[in-house]
DNA sequence: GACACCTGCTAACTTCTGTTGGCATGTGCA
DNA sequence: TGCACATGCCAACAGAAGTTAGCAGGTGTC
């Protein structure tokens, strides 16, 4: 993800709502820093494992982070999360565009057809 | 609003819950191409006044909109709504700044804790 | 007075989201 | 074998958010 393109409607309103959690903030945050494996980014956030996990399938659902399995020297399998790079500007103008191309609830639009 | 600033944790989640909304980003759509009073806004956009009214004043409470009470030529009350132009700007490391002025949920963030 | 336009509010329902706790699986080591 | 660590999934509850329908008030015009 580049995002220097103008985003979609619908990719627009998945990321954003990705986002706009306390937690997934924190693990973009934490992730930004250093890559880092379930359960220690748990123990790092001081959130519980699984809850922990629900917010990292959103996050890598709106590509906003990777997964990437990996066994440990001692053969356990970690799952390092790491974050994508990203730059997402929004101003008036962008979300104007972007709004046209949203999907589901049609009507509107049509010039001339309202007042 | 002008947003050049660092937004803290807790206004940018506000900012993005609010945007990560298909009716609220056509609003925004709408009243950048230009401002408009709520019954025509309604109409424009295919949905009820009581719906728009609580998406607008879900803007209103982020600050992406304001609104301005004027009286029509024939006595009127018309609340118009304008877009508060704003620019905002994300990436891992702006986020990674932001989340540490994240209120509530305090823990981890002390160095040498975890693991 | 009846109608058309504007404004706002609230109660109630439905749907989505966040969160917890438990269960199951695997590895390596004493 | 039992403990510690890693992984994952799922049912269930609680709370937040979205949505509708209805009520009430205002102005101006036929």
């Amino acid at each position: 993800m580049s995002a220097a393109s103008p985003p979609t409607g619908d990719d627009l309103v998945r990321v954003l709502a990705t986002l706009a959690n306390p937690h997934r903030l924190r693990i973009v945050a934490a992730l930004a820093r250093e890559r880092a494996y379930v359960s220690r980014l748990a123990r790092q956030l001081g959130i519980s494992r699984a809850l922990l996990q629900v917010h990292l399938r959103k996050l890598a659902a709106a590509g906003l982070v990777t997964a990437r399995l990996e066994l440990s020297e001692d053969g356990k399998a970690m799952n390092y999360y790491e974050v994508e790079p990203f730059v997402l500007t929004l101003t008036p103008e962008i979300i104007a565009t972007a709004a046209e191309t949203l999907t589901g609830h049609d009507s509107a639009e049509q010039p001339g057809a309202e007042r």
